[in-house]
DNA sequence: AATCTGAATGAATGATCGTACATTTAATGA
DNA sequence: TCATTAAATGTACGATCATTCATTCAGATT
């Protein structure tokens, strides 16, 4: 990933001419904000050039056709939210409470978690269910994520007494989260990523009370 | 509601001419299983006309714009739904046990649970951010649905020993159901109506295991 | 039967939008 | 400084599609 997505920097404008890579992220957050905005249906590469400042033309330039640029854009989004929760699972503890905590902590990240982000999964999600190639990069595919997800709770109800299918609980953890966002998105009274999280939380505990109450894991320093 | 969708009833053919509410029907349902086939962005009125055979200009004749067919279908299946649940929720038992275990089951009703409703209630969704008109009409904006799910959870918490935040649960179940649905969807290899059920009142049990298990409520017959 | 009403058709229209491309502009290197 | 290369622009074209409307047609009324 080069993160070169600092083209706003004030002081000296933004260069007229800019590196391939640099150029095409601009455009891919410009259609973020576009599909958040008008939504996908509504979607035009006016729109997106306008909200990048560039001219129409320059789209196809770097993207050869309209379906091509929110592919990328997809696969983007993907790539993004992969790197979040690899990342927080490699910082995270070895127990299995920890990792599950600070997998369902880096979900709500603020960095991944904007409000054009979910609007831009939220749409992508409305269409994947006639496009294979929406439908493989769509969340609920990730089959890394969805292993990772079954592991950890396979290791925490082996240290419950309790019996109980690991895969049926990582799936209702995993739907949780993603129905939070959902929720965070089309709720007309939304509630905070605060709210969100404790509810993912308490859903967690629901299953492991010895390891989990709504704030997170137990045993740990709160805030 | 008039219900008049019985329109290919073996033997005689369709009547050329139809009463208003029968036509706006049949154009609905047709609007249904155009949006499942070709996704919301991709539907053309001569897409819908055609799944109905009948002439595109007939659908302006109807319903003025296509917006206007778009808004008509999802209020279709927005009644329906609420229909579906109020009714189980009558012929369910006093108990709030009982009746979560309705609620949850009559979610899963073959009528209104099928691939093509499912798909379309997805795309609606996926355009709902920006559409405070189909913001309004979806599932989780239900204030009726989300009051009774969050006094069926009052009283059970009640009825369990521990302590636990009501609201947040019913929550819980209710994303944990949209989730499950989101899943049959988009998932590749996606699970059966069976295991979604399953997977929901895995979900109950976990909150309520004096009441439920994976396979409802406890104390009843079993198929 | 004749008339009337409103449903249904399909060709014509006009607007929107993706794509192609000729032209302009900026950076790089000789 | 000039030449070369690649990025960026904006006009033009063509296709798609919603909408309109004059016309046709079936059933009801008299």
């Amino acid at each position: 990933m080069d993160d070169i997505g600092d083209m706003a920097k004030a002081g000296q404008a933004a260069p007229r001419k800019l590196s391939r890579g640099a150029r095409r992220q601009q455009l891919i957050e410009a259609t973020i904000e576009t599909i958040a905005a008008r939504g996908y249906s509504r979607t035009t590469l006016t729109d997106v050039a306008r909200h990048a400042g560039l001219s129409h033309g320059l789209v196809n330039f770097h993207f050869q056709t309209k379906e091509g640029l929110l592919t990328e854009t997809l696969k983007y989004l993907a790539e993004e939210y992969r790197q979040n929760w690899t990342a927080a699972l490699e910082a995270a503890g070895a127990s299995p409470a920890e990792q599950l905590d600070a997998l369902l902590r880096s979900d709500f990240n603020p960095a991944i978690c904007t409000n054009a982000r979910l609007s831009a999964w939220c749409a992508f999600w409305g269409e994947a269910q006639c496009r294979p190639m929406y439908q493989d990069l769509c969340g609920s595919n990730d089959d890394d994520y969805n292993r990772t997800l079954e592991d950890i709770c396979t290791r925490l109800v082996a240290e419950t007494a309790r019996p109980g299918d690991p895969v049926r609980i990582a799936r209702v953890i995993r739907i949780t989260t993603e129905g939070v966002w959902l929720d965070m998105m089309t709720m007309t009274d939304a509630y905070g990523p605060a709210e969100a999280m404790r509810t993912a939380f308490t859903c967690a505990a629901a299953f492991f009370p010895e390891h989990f109450d709504d704030r997170g894991v137990l045993g740990r320093k709160r805030l």
